[in-house]
DNA sequence: TAGACTATGTTATTATATAACGTTTTTTAT
DNA sequence: ATAAAAAACGTTATATAATAACATAGTCTA
């Protein structure tokens, strides 16, 4: 395996603050929902964080229960994916179409489209720099006459951790 | 709408002999069958066929219906997941995430990656040429530390024929 | 304060996929 | 040819993901 500059390797994927993740995610969102006049409410903000509880990408349902263990109360489907789309709307998480599952955007303030990087071993996902794939996406739009108007590219293997793990 | 050269046009976007489609693709699974020494069982077969129906990925229990009507016999949801299984371990159908759905692959002899163009005005989903998108998703791997194992890039917009329609 | 609107609660249902086990058919080994 | 093994398919039940439809509560505005 190649070294790769720490300064390239996903933040997901490095040892970090993640407390600060969380809190940065939370305030920004909170930021961004106060400039379009739209409501960060209770809720929403709480399924939020837990989205951020981790880099991985959680089900629906997973949050259901991870509501019900912070709240002693059992919020029903529609509630969560009604925050969910919410948050989706809003571009504060992506939605992982590949595990049904859904992850905190890092950079909600900035439009970039669905690309990850994901680790079949720890389930970590990584959002993938725009600027290698975004040209070729739209060369193989243009080329095939399509007018884009979303795109989505997952990419699964192993990340950088687990590689080493697995080399070791 | 600046033209595109007919030749890079996705043949299910164009005017064509679909009925050659369908029976390409059942003649090239059973070449890659044979060679593999797999059976290509009577199922597997109507399934492969009902997916080549037309361009359009189809959901596993629209092909159960399907078989439903061409059958006058229901089979159940095990078994056309099975069919479909094996057709996607042959790598002679594709599943699309984004849609829980299934299509027939054109160049089953040759391994690529799952890249689409999907039409969300009249739903066919065409596969993309790789030559754009396969470098660029390497770079974008390598850069982040990642050891790819699979790869799927989903583009949503409106195909030539449609974006024509809705010109016009 | 009435009316409109937004957000959440609640119940039921739809859509997608798999587990577990049984039967039939095919293949392989004797 | 026959028994054992494997593969394919059938059947029932269930898991998992998402939404429809309607009720209630909170918020804003006129
Ligand atoms: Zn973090
Ligand atoms: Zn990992
Ligand atoms: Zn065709
Ligand atoms: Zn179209």
């Amino acid at each position: 395996m190649s070294a790769t500059p720490s300064e390239t390797l996903p933040l997901a994927c490095r040892r970090h603050d993640h407390q600060s993740c969380i809190e940065g995610a939370i305030t920004t969102a909170a930021k961004i929902c106060q400039a379009k006049a739209v409501k960060l409410t209770p809720l929403r903000r709480q399924v939020l964080a837990l989205v951020w509880q981790s880099h991985k990408p959680l089900g629906a349902y997973t949050l259901i229960d991870m509501l019900a263990a912070a709240d002693t109360r059992r919020v029903a489907p529609p509630t969560v994916y009604r925050a969910l789309e919410f948050l989706l709307e809003h571009r504060l998480i992506h939605r992982i179409d590949s595990l049904n599952a859904y992850i905190g955007c890092p950079d909600p303030g900035h439009h970039h489209h669905n690309y990850f990087l994901i680790c079949l071993d720890c389930g970590i996902a990584a959002e993938c720099p725009t600027q290698y794939l975004s040209p070729a996406i739209e060369a193989a739009a243009t080329a095939a006459g399509f007018a884009i108007s979303s795109q989505s590219v997952e990419i699964v293997g192993r990340c950088p951790a687990c590689r080493k793990h697995a080399d070791a």
